[in-house]
RNA sequence: GCCGCUUUAGUUAAGUGGUAGAACAACGCUUUCGUAAAGCGUAGACACAAGUUCGAUUCUUGUAAGCGGCUCCA
């Protein structure tokens, strides 16, 4: 049995049981989705608590073995027997020929071209939930109406649902937003706004870990960091284009002495054009590599913001390379084999997206179809030279170029974009960017556009809860606790620990809180710091250190020197 | 921005048309402790604004923020 024909024949249910209750109600489509599927219509009056009514008015029907029968009728019939819903005669008129299917359950006919189990008794009538109400914009542009969808989830069998809702939970408590919270990395306020994050000293912590070491990858590849301010003259944004496309996304920033517009800077690409249109540029000097931490700012619908994950307020582990169209490959090839890198640390899973133009809608892009092509083949190129998987997403493009993205997938199976790597053949020209090739003549040089992470902010998030909070030690918040059994007796001798690792630049903390030992490691642990050392009188008698290392429990004592060599290992190695 | 839901102390969270009961955290006192919560006590909250009402934390409306979706994501 596939499940699609389960979930789809659980659609129909649906809406044949709120068509009981709701007979007003006008129904759009009802497809199957990953993990269940979904009903959109027009309705009045549902309130999510009606929810397990129709649940259980659902399950009913299915008891009654309906058989699902198909037919295919003229559009003329079909327009007849739909009329009372505007949405399925839009249908019925988007259908290409002369007939339309039909599908009818019980007494309930639908619009469909079919994909059902042939009889209800094959559906497991405890394998499915309903489980949410939300809006959902018919056909799903922003410029139609907005209607009802109930969601469901379905599997072929109960325990797989359980399965399910167990796995929902288990992510639940991976969510950044509130480890975030728990362990003191980052908070918003609402003086403050939204999508604009405070980091605690923890979080920037984490998050000047995640920079030090995208730069550290960028510079072994020859990226030279710069630094560019946070606003500039609108102008700039007209010459690359971006004011046209995006000027709705950008803040606007006024001076009180001139007229002229400036904007916070929602990428880094147009400023740094200017850093290499600084001088005069020989093809000896290519490729020009440089990166770039800027903060960011975007200002994305409200409804958009979630937790770390999107933003106003960011950065990006961004760079630019400028070259000649011959060092293209050997480009692409190092930011490549970099990002990998990265994710092999991060311990990330993560598929190769090459990112096309959508040739039916050129209107969303710049340049003309002819540098697309030369572009696009460019990189495919670079792909199948290497034997790189990789899949193909077409529309996805970035507007000025074809890209590679790297795709991960988080705790709970949402898919986040990292790296990317992009080609841009249209900003070097509306720059006038030029180099003086090996013949004499003034050439435009290729830019490529790379993040290696993407946002440090954001991936930052996606680490919160691909580690559930508990960060290898080089990117631990607080790496060590030092904890003196005796507030009075032991504290001395911690401190005096805590200056060899505050010498040797470790992050740790001192607990000399007047509490009980075992009180304070409980916290020490909620808080997945990696390391407890426990002292106390043998210690001090030893000069060494009680270790608890997380996950592993008590490792016995070591010489405070031990350890530090220990740790230092394992920072340097980053595991 | 749109559809729906939510908002009670720092956090979690109970409850009511007559202004709130608790846990953890905080603070104070006692305790000075060997690997995941010592004991006692103190203080602290109904998001904001307007309306209905004798009286609103509770009902209505608006605003803000958050959550689940949609749309968007250079």
């Amino acid at each position: 049995m596939e499940i699609e024909k389960i979930r789809h024949s659980l659609a129909h249910l649906l809406a044949s049981a709120i068509m009981e209750s709701f007979p007003k109600t006008k129904l759009g489509i009802g497809p199957a989705i990953e993990n269940g599927f979904y009903y959109d219509m027009e309705i009045n009056g549902l309130k999510p608590e009606d929810l397990p009514k129709i649940e259980n008015r659902m399950r009913e029907l299915i008891k009654e073995n309906q058989e699902f029968t198909g037919k295919k009728v003229s559009k003329l019939i079909a327009k007849k027997l739909f009329k009372q819903s505007p949405y399925k005669l839009e249908l019925i008129k988007d259908i290409e020929g002369k007939l339309v299917g039909t599908y009818q359950n019980g007494k309930f006919l639908d619009l469909c071209k079919g994909g059902h189990v042939d009889n209800t008794k094959e559906i497991d009538p405890h394998s499915f939930k309903l489980t949410k109400i939300a809006g959902a914009y018919w056909k799903g542009s922003e410029k139609n109406k907005m209607l009802t969808r109930i969601y469901g989830v379905a599997f072929a069998t109960a325990k797989e649902l359980d399965e399910y809702v167990a796995m929902q939970a288990e992510a639940e408590k991976r969510d950044h937003r509130i480890l975030g919270q728990k362990l003191d990395l980052f908070v918003f306020s609402d003086l403050v706004g939204p999508g604009l994050p405070l980091y605690t000293f923890r979080g920037t912590a984490v998050l000047k870990e995640i920079k030090n070491y995208s730069n550290q990858l960028q510079k072994e590849i020859g990226y030279q960091e710069v630094q560019t301010p946070n606003m500039n003259r609108a102008e700039l944004f007209k010459v690359s284009g971006h004011y046209d496309k995006y000027q709705d996304s950008m803040f606007k920033v006024s001076s009180h002495y001139t007229k002229e517009d400036y904007y916070l800077k929602p990428m880094n690409c147009p400023q740094h054009t200017q850093i290499y249109a600084s001088k005069p540029r020989s093809y000896k000097d290519l490729p020009v590599r440089i990166a770039d931490f800027a903060q960011l700012y975007r200002d994305e619908k409200t409804g958009e913001l979630a937790g770390l994950t999107r933003l106003r307020a960011f950065s990006q582990d961004d760079g630019h390379c400028f070259c000649t169209e011959d060092q293209i490959k050997e480009e692409f090839k190092s930011v490549l084999l970099a990002i990998q890198k990265a994710m092999k640390t991060y311990d990330m899973n993560y598929k190769i997206r090459l990112s096309l133009w959508d040739p039916k809608t050129p209107e969303k892009y710049l340049g003309d179809a002819k540098t697309w092509k030369k572009s696009q083949q460019a990189l495919e190129e670079i792909l199948t030279e290497n034997n790189i998987e990789h899949i193909k997403g077409i529309g996805e493009a970035a507007i000025y170029g074809p890209k590679m993205d790297l795709i991960c997938k988080d705790s709970i199976g949402r898919e986040w974009q990292l790296g990317t790597i992009q080609l841009d053949f249209i900003q070097p020209q509306r720059f006038g960017l030029t180099y003086n090739d090996s013949d004499g003549t003034p050439k435009t040089p290729v830019m490529i556009h790379r993040a290696l992470v993407g946002s440090p902010e954001r991936f930052f998030g996606i680490l919160i809860e691909h580690y559930t909070g508990a960060f290898p030690l080089w990117l631990a918040p607080v790496q060590i606790a030092i904890i003196p059994i005796s507030a009075e007796k032991h504290s001395e001798y911690a401190n005096n620990v805590a200056k060899q690792f505050s010498q040797a630049g470790f992050r740790f903390e001192v607990m000399s809180e007047n509490e009980s030992l075992g009180k304070k490691i409980r916290e020490a642990e909620m808080q997945k710091i990696p390391y407890l050392l426990i002292v106390g009188d043998k210690e001090i008698a030893a000069n060494a250190v009680g270790v608890r290392q997380r996950g592993k429990g008590d490792l016995g004592q070591l010489a405070v020197e031990e350890f530090i060599k220990k740790i230092n290992g394992e920072i340097i190695n980053k595991i």
